[in-house]
RNA sequence: GCCCUCGUAGCUCAGGGGAUAGAGCAUUGGCUUCCGGAGCCAUGAGCGCAGGUUCGAAUCCUGCCGAGGGCGCCA
């Protein structure tokens, strides 16, 4: 019987490498030549953290010795001479280490192997993965409301949310991606007449607007309009531009004001009364969502008639089925309470709990002369993630913010990434792009050209740098399903510096087209330099930077 | 009080069952021949605390401590 490598394992790119089903296979056949019966989910291939312990490690013998009743040693060591009396071309040593893992040490074959995957992959299909085959996902993020430029905090959900789209695609998911827009309500309402008040040199409302921006707008507003309508146009206007200028794009930028024109609250709000999922009491409408998890059952419709945000909130995620089968907003932690109740009412509305999902990402705190600013509507201070991207760049921006995962709590400092934007590792990674170009550019100067794929030997590549920009390449695959399965650009972030390190080591220490370098090699150089650029620009790409042909 | 997230090097963060826990910044010291030194090499220092599960825990579970957020007929 074969043993049964873990699910998670089944469904990485990883087995369709066909080194990994020649090494699974080998186990398996070793396995029952042993007369071992596995039925362990815990079985792994994996790639050690240390080059010593080999390309490719088993803890087969670790996790079936109890089973078995022998110890883990001796179980690989006999493991092992099974697998050396098989015929197996790739593997060159075999070991027992540690506790008992089955570290295998592959010829360099397997990682020259990944040079002719990735360069006759290129861009397009290289490290593309199938997972989300016929599947879409509708994603809504950023959703500011539209009384006011986008704050930086703001710009992490446009940064995480478009980058996840990205690899979302890349993995065969359809993916449409949404910006909620509540232009009507109270707050719109609000911030229109504080728009009106400061045209007239009147004194704010209550709870009004009172950041500068208002004073500014509030010249270019005409006199015949209406403010609340003029004020969100205004303030969207200038959300997208600043989600433009940072490469953030969405498909769709629903209007609240033109969901609840359609109707669409009556309809949502008449079938959940047919479901039989509402009451009324203490003059309100009420949604019994703690029927579905949430701590209590949330107000519809208020006792002066009024329906809350939970209606139209419910008919627009009604709708996003329309655009998708699984329906993801990415919330701010301050929302996190929000979750239960929005899934309760999709329920209740014949979706799949697992058809709706929340993506929390924890809240930025913003610093501005060393002072912790709370985002206050009343007093104004805000730091704009306009001002953000041009102090420092819409590069060293948008990677400032997907460094790190979204479940940790992200400091921007205004004055700390301004002064440090030098530093920022965006440049270490657009540098080796830029160098590859350079090598392009030198190239011509030279006269020389790669010839085609075909004629060269890529097992002259055999210096350890050479080698550990191949296996960074090859984990590209992974990382990128991985990323979509945790829902988690970040690890793009983590994957691409990698590759820049690594290739910063090679052009280092191995020259491409220095005279003394032989022309058969440097065919082979010329072209891991190739496949290195097509690393970089599929990394480039998922996280939304640009990729410079010089600096 | 209840719920969610986090606590890793001096600082900012990766790593989220596997062997010796990694980067960047900061420190210190090296790298002059022709592809870009925004680079390369070396350097010290760390998993909040206490239990538990496991062959194996930074990773999973429980409790405690600490930080942030949420518990409206606000959105």
């Amino acid at each position: 019987m074969a043993p049964k490598l873990r699910d998670s394992n089944a469904d990485l790119r990883e087995l369709k490498l066909v080194i990994t089903e020649v090494l699974a296979t080998a186990l398996a056949d070793a396995l029952s030549e042993l007369g071992i019966v596995v039925a362990s989910s815990e079985i792994h291939l994996e790639r050690p953290a240390h080059r010593e312990h080999g390309d490719w490690s088993s803890n087969v013998a670790l996790v079936i010795s109890k089973q078995a009743g022998r110890k883990p040693r001796d179980l690989a060591v006999d493991l092992v001479k099974v697998l050396e009396s098989m015929p197996a071309e790739q593997i060159q040593t075999l070991e027992v280490a540690g506790p008992g893992f089955v570290n295998f040490h592959l010829s360099n074959q397997w990682l020259h192997d990944v040079l002719t995957d990735v360069v006759s992959g290129g861009e397009s299909a290289y490290a593309r993965s199938e997972t989300g085959n016929g599947q879409s996902i509708n994603l809504e993020f950023v959703s500011a409301n539209p009384t006011g430029p986008l704050h930086a905090g703001g710009g992490r959900w446009g940064a995480y949310g478009d980058s996840l789209a990205r690899i979302f695609r890349r993995c065969g998911y359809e993916t449409f991606t949404e910006y909620y827009v509540n232009d009507r309500g109270l707050q719109t309402e609000l911030f229109g007449a504080s728009l009106l008040a400061r045209r007239d040199g009147a004194e704010l409302p209550e709870g009004g607007y009172a950041g500068e921006y208002v004073v500014e707008w509030a010249l270019e507003m005409p006199d015949n309009v209406d403010p609340v309508a003029w004020g969100c146009e205004r303030a969207l206007a200038d959300v997208q531009e600043s989600l433009a200028s940072m490469n953030v794009a969405f498909d769709h930028w629903a209007s609240e004001k033109a969901l609840v024109n359609s109707g669409a609250m009556e309809t949502a709000l008449e079938a959940l009364r047919e479901g039989g999922w509402v009451d009324d009491h203490e003059g309100a409408t009420w949604l019994r969502t703690s029927t579905f998890g949430d701590e209590k059952d949330r107000v519809l419709i208020k006792s002066d008639g009024e329906p809350t945000y939970f209606v139209p909130d419910i008919a627009y995620h009604t709708q996003k089925f329309d655009r998708g089968n699984l329906v993801i907003d990415v919330l701010g932690a301050d929302h996190h309470g929000y979750v239960p109740r929005m899934s309760a009412a999709l329920q209740m509305l014949g979706h799949e709990a697992s058809s709706y999902e929340a993506i929390i990402g924890q809240n930025v705190t913003l610093v501005r002369d060393g002072k912790e600013i709370n985002l206050s509507k009343r007093t104004g201070t805000m730091v704009e993630v306009r001002e953000l991207i041009e102090a420092v760049g819409p590069d060293v921006a948008r990677f400032a913010y997907l460094l790190q995962s979204i479940d940790t709590r992200q400091t921007i400092d205004i004055d700390v990434l301004s002064s440090q934007a030098n530093e920022n590792p965006v440049y270490y990674v657009q540098y080796a792009y830029a160098r590859i170009a350079s090598v392009g550019r030198e190239a011509e100067k030279r006269g020389v050209t790669r010839n085609p794929l075909s004629e060269i030997d890529p097992t002259l590549l055999t210096h350890e740098r050479e080698l550990e920009l191949l296996r960074a390449l090859s984990t590209l695959p992974d990382t990128i399903e991985i990323a979509a399965r945790d829902r988690a650009p970040h690890k793009i972030s983590t994957w691409i510096r990698e590759l820049a390190a690594v290739f910063h080591g090679f052009y280092h220490d191995c020259p491409v087209l220095r005279s003394d370098v032989e022309s058969d090699l440097q065919q082979a150089r010329l072209w891991l330099v190739e496949s290195a650029r097509i690393g970089f620009s599929i990394g480039l790409d998922l996280l939304g930077l640009t990729a410079p042909e010089e600096m």
